[in-house]
DNA sequence: CGCAAAATGTAGGGTAAGCTACATTTTGTT
DNA sequence: AACAAAATGTAGCTTACCCTACATTTTGCG
């Protein structure tokens, strides 16, 4: 029986870091169709440079990673246009910039300082499941 | 003026990615080490095969990566004869460690299911700084 | 001991994400 | 309109991390 419990417990390990991976690979695309999103509401374009100089890429990196983004359904674009999200995309950036403001006002409810909440959330908001957010959204009484 | 704000916050929001991609691409070495000093310390041997099967990957992928951990100065092994840390890898060790309980420990704190803080906590872990980290700790009371 | 199973190691391949360098297209300014 | 600057795109390279398949070594047992 102990047995069992051990192997169980391995398997959940695995199952664990197995989670981390996936989220780890979303990670980046969950970036982008943010700060697409942003530019697209602040300005009306969102230029590859503009999204390589705010994440601290080359514009190589943005244009290979915004292929990707065409290639999975979030965004679409034309040669020398800028780019748009599609339906998925916009879904998406809604859900992860409200995961965001979550995770951080959540760090700061908790006493971290403002500018590093920023900071470390941009990381921990990746790796929020859903029922982590539920109760982040709970404790700070927006339940 | 809301020029230079603007600029800083842009430079601020590349630094804020470049953070995350940090700290994403040590994440692993965190885990390998954490996990590897407590088969050491559970068992009293951390065999390749072990920690492939702990982690959800293959034993050749598992090698690969301790043999990162040897160029990073973290573990050392002979072959066919398991792995052992370094004094750098077991330091490491306990500090992920530690961050690993802070994090499950808030977590739960904040009403998050148990087995789902610790699923959560492996990829969030990662990204918690240490000013962050010591928030925590007075939050949870160990101040 | 000797052999089979387990563990370890190696080879080779794929995708992702980063970079620099260079080519092309568009934009903006005389 | 012409030219220079900026933006965009392409090519080619590197590193990390995952895999399967196969070779070798060690371990455990009849
Ligand atoms: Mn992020
Ligand atoms: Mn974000
Ligand atoms: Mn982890
Ligand atoms: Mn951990």
């Amino acid at each position: 029986m102990e047995q069992d419990e051990a192997e169980m417990t391995e398997a959940q390990e695995a199952a664990r870091h197995a989670s981390a991976r996936t989220a780890r690979a979303s990670a980046l695309m969950q970036d982008y169709v943010e700060l697409i999103d942003d530019l697209l509401s602040s300005t009306g374009e969102a230029r590859p440079t503009d999204i390589a100089r705010r994440l601290g890429v080359s514009h190589a990196t943005a244009i290979k990673t915004i292929a990707r983004l065409k290639r999975e359904g979030l965004a679409h674009s034309k040669p020398y246009r800028g780019v748009f999200l599609t339906a998925a995309g916009h879904a998406l950036a809604n859900e992860v910039r409200a995961r965001h403001r979550v995770v951080v006002d959540v760090l700061k409810a908790l006493g971290v300082p403002p500018e590093v909440a920023e900071i470390d959330a941009e990381g921990i908001e990746h790796h929020v499941s859903d029922a982590t957010l539920a109760a982040f959204e709970k404790f700070l009484g927006r339940s």
